[in-house]
DNA sequence: CTTTGGATCGTCT
DNA sequence: GACGATCCAAAGG
């Protein structure tokens, strides 16, 4: 996994991410293509901020924005080129109760998710999930718990496959949300879905 | 259903 | 010291 965003776009759509007990389809993401992108925020270079897209794809790239929200992204590569897929919208699929709480403002389940900052909110992604290894397998120790959490799943953020293939036909339009670069194509998202954002 | 305005703080200049 | 890759509540059709 590593290349031009706007290509590994509808390859993303339709995994899965994870964190603790609360899962969610990935249904909507936009590509940043850094250096050459005036809407990344890799686009003037690197900062201590922004360092966790420099480096090797699959990895999570967490940032504040607006006083109050997260948003997650997952890195592309090639290294060097910090290129980036923002996290849109999921389809909530497990651990909705705990959505729930972390979301009183949702009315319906599909407002759960249905935005960058709504999904962090969610899953409780936060700063300090910025740099996580979203391939990595999470470590089981002999008993069947978790290494280095004895009262039960590591709430870490990954990137799963569950047989699900993309959208054979995903919808792609402009970029939401940004004042600069907005005509580019570059966000996908499945067609029809109910958890896509707006 | 759509539109509008306000909140709030980490990061970079 | 300014500015967001946004969300939500309230108000109007």
């Amino acid at each position: 996994m590593a290349g031009d965003p706007v290509d590994i776009a509808p390859w993303l759509l339709n995994k899965v991410l994870v964190k603790g007990d609360r899962v969610g389809r990935i249904v909507e993401v936009e590509a940043y293509k850094g250096s050459i992108d005036p809407a990344s925020h890799a686009f003037r270079g690197k900062t201590p901020r922004t360092s966790v897209m420099f480096g090797p794809a699959g990895f999570l790239y967490v940032y504040f924005t607006y006083g109050m929200h997260w948003c997650a992204n997952v890195v592309t590569g090639p290294e060097g080129q910090a290129s980036a897929l923002l996290i849109r919208a999921l389809a909530p699929l497990r651990g909705v109760d705990e959505m729930r709480q972390a979301r009183v403002a949702a009315r319906r389940d599909r407002d759960l998710c249905n935005g960058p900052a709504k999904l962090c909110q969610a899953l409780d992604i936060t700063g300090a999930d910025n740099g996580t290894d979203l391939l990595a397998r999470p470590k089981a120790t002999p008993s069947g718990t978790l290494a280095g959490n004895p009262s039960g799943p590591v709430a870490a953020v990954r990137l799963l496959d569950d047989g699900t293939p993309p959208p054979e036909h995903p919808a792609q339009g402009k970029r939401i949300g940004i004042r600069v670069a907005k005509d580019e194509p570059w966000r996908f998202w499945v067609a029809g879905d109910e958890n896509v954002s707006r």
